[in-house]
DNA sequence: TATATACTTGACTGAAGTAGTAGGTTATTA
DNA sequence: TAATAACCTACTACTTCAGTCAAGTATATA
C-alpha cells in the first residue's frame, strides 16, 4: 500500500474541475498554475484518469478536460485506483498466500485495515469534498490570486507597449 | 504514507514473538524459520526495534530477542513506526504548506484519513492479536511444521551417523 | 486554409526507497 | 575455547516516483 503525491495530486486536480465545472472544460495549464502541479506530469495522470472514464476530454482552442460523472457519482477511491495507487495492505493482494504459500501470522490485520481505509475513501464523494468550508475557502483563495496573476500579465503587456512606443 | 513488506514483517516478528514468549530469549533464526523472512533483514529490523525500546536482547548462545513490555502495552502503529514507516497520508506531514507554501484544497482529506488509520493501528496492541483465533490458528500450524523439521533434522544427523559408520 | 491552441504519446532521467546479501566483530555460555 | 547469536557496516539489484523533453495529432477560429 502505498499513497504518495501520485493519487494526492489526481485527487487535487479532480476536485478543482469540480470547482470550476460552471466554467466550461478546463485546461491542464490552469489546473497546473492554480494548484501548483508540473503540467506533464498532470497530462500523464490525466491520461490514467481518462482510460477509467472519470474525465472526457474536449480538444481545440478552448478545450480541456470535465468531469465524466456527476460530483455525487466519483468518490475519492476510485480516482486512487485510477492511478494505479493501491490502498489495499496485504502484500499478498487478499491471495492468502503471504507466507510460504500460505496464510501469515498478520494476514487479517492487513485485511481489515484495507477494509478500513477502503472504506473510508468509498464514502468521500466529490460533491462532499466541494461542500466542505475549509476546501471553498482554499478555493477563494486560490481564484484570487489567479485573478491577480491575470491582472499583473495585463499590467506587464501595458507596460511592454509603452515600452515599445518610447 | 507507504506500508510495505518492511512494517509488515516487524509487525510479524514482533507478534511470533509475542506467541512464543514463555520460552525464553527468541533468536532472529528461529523467527526467520517460522515466518520465511530474510535473517539478514531481520537484522536490520529488530536494530531499530531495539533502539525503539520494543524489544530487549540477550547474546551469546541461548540468547535473542524479548518483548521489553507487556504484550497489551505494544501496538501496532508503534511497531510500523519504530521501523521508519509512516502511517501520515499527508505530504507535508501536517505542516499545511502542501502547495506552494500553503495549504492544499485536500489537506483535510488527507489530514483525517491519516488520523483513522492512526486510530485503527493505535487500538490494537499485540495481546489483541494473540487472543484471535485465526492467529492463534496460523501459529498452531508454524509451530507444528517447525517441529516436523526439527524431527527432519534428527533423521538426516541419524542417516549421516549411520553412513560414517558404513 | 493556415495557424494557434490544446490534448496525446513515448522515451528518458535523477533521486530515493525496498529488499535484500555479504562479511565481519563482539559478547556469552557450555 | 568452540559454538552461538547479537551487532554492525557496506554494498547491490531493482523498482517506483516525480518530472522533463520532444514530437506528434486533432480542432476551432480568423
Amino acid at each position: 500500500m502505498r499513497l504518495t503525491t501520485k493519487g494526492r495530486y489526481a485527487v487535487t486536480a479532480m476536485l478543482d474541475l469540480a470547482l470550476h465545472a460552471e466554467r466550461g472544460p478546463i485546461s491542464l495549464a490552469d489546473i497546473s498554475k492554480r494548484q501548483d502541479i508540473s503540467l506533464s506530469y498532470l497530462e500523464q495522470l490525466f491520461s490514467r484518469l481518462r482510460q477509467s472514464g472519470l474525465v472526457s476530454s474536449v480538444r481545440g482552442p478552448g478545450g480541456g478536460y470535465r468531469l465524466a460523472r456527476d460530483t455525487a457519482e466519483i468518490c475519492v477511491a476510485e480516482i486512487i485506483d485510477a492511478v494505479n495507487e493501491s490502498v489495499d495492505a496485504t502484500s499478498c493482494g487478499g491471495n492468502s498466500d503471504c507466507s510460504a504459500g500460505e496464510q501469515c501470522l498478520t494476514h487479517y490485520l492487513w485485511t481489515d485495515l484495507s477494509r478500513q481505509i477502503h472504506g473510508f475513501l468509498n464514502g468521500i464523494s466529490l460533491a462532499d469534498m466541494v461542500a466542505r468550508a475549509d476546501v471553498q475557502e482554499v478555493a477563494r483563495r486560490q481564484d484570487g490570486r489567479a485573478a491577480e496573476d491575470a491582472l499583473d500579465r495585463v499590467a506587464e503587456q501595458k507596460v511592454a507597449i509603452i515600452g515599445g512606443l518610447q
